[in-house]
DNA sequence: TCCCATTGTTCGGAAATATGGAACTATGAT
DNA sequence: ATCATAGTTCCATATTTCCGAACAATGGGA
């Protein structure tokens, strides 16, 4: 098993940001973390809507946001805790991450707060 | 030769802008064609930086932004004119495209043909 | 008119990337 | 030691992207 793999901010490129957000899934597993307090195990979502995500497409969810440098990945016994990087791309790329959260979360069709899938239109 | 395809405003996905502009490539063809006065012909970006980018690679580029629903493409001829479509997409979406299009400006090394207005120097 | 240069589109195959089931690894508990 | 849990890796399939080459559409001469 690999180490898990976190960008220094100044690494961070944009693109690898504005892509790990333009999944859908990702974007609302990504809300799903800033929501829960900045803290939560990958298995906390393993549903999103109606929709069960396999957990090898979970686990590479998780990959692309840690690599893209939306989250830090910490190993607390068997499971991951994520934390959101948040303040630091802020600050990196000020007005980013809101605009992409709240467009998304604009979009829902429902009450599903924040980035879900669509679920047509 | 199908006719162009654009999406009606409230028809735009935001995971379809975000990830029409999560291609480096497309997010500097997109800020290209606002600064040029928002029309812009295709041939006008047949390079980027020292890349030359294959005509049906770019053909391909700006259908993509065409059907994310970020420029609106009028025939005149035998050329095309590209408009930007920020104002409507602005109000739809706030913030998202200056955020995105910063991104790349405060990442983009001196003298890289980035997107969007440059920061300081 | 016919021909040709210019602009952009479509086609088709190769390369890259994404998806998800099954097997595997790592850790904690009994 | 054995088992359960949480994630990872492997790998085959599916989808997407890339780009050269052929094609289509328009305007400008002769």
């Amino acid at each position: 098993m690999r180490p898990l793999i976190h960008p220094a901010i100044e690494d961070v490129r944009p693109e690898a940001i504005i892509h790990a957000l333009s999944d859908p899934n990702r974007a609302a597993i990504f809300a799903k973390i800033m929501r829960a307090g900045c803290v939560q195990a990958c298995s906390a979502v393993a549903a999103l809507g109606d929709r069960v995500i396999p957990k090898s497409s979970l686990s590479n969810h998780f990959k692309v946001l840690r690599e893209a440098g939306l989250i830090r990945s910490e190993r607390h016994g068997v499971e991951l805790r994520n934390h959101s990087r948040w303040a630091e791309v802020e600050e990196r790329f000020p007005g980013l991450l809101p605009a992409i959260i709240n467009a998304y979360a604009s979009n829902a069709p429902s009450g599903a707060q924040g980035a879900g899938p669509s679920k047509g239109e």
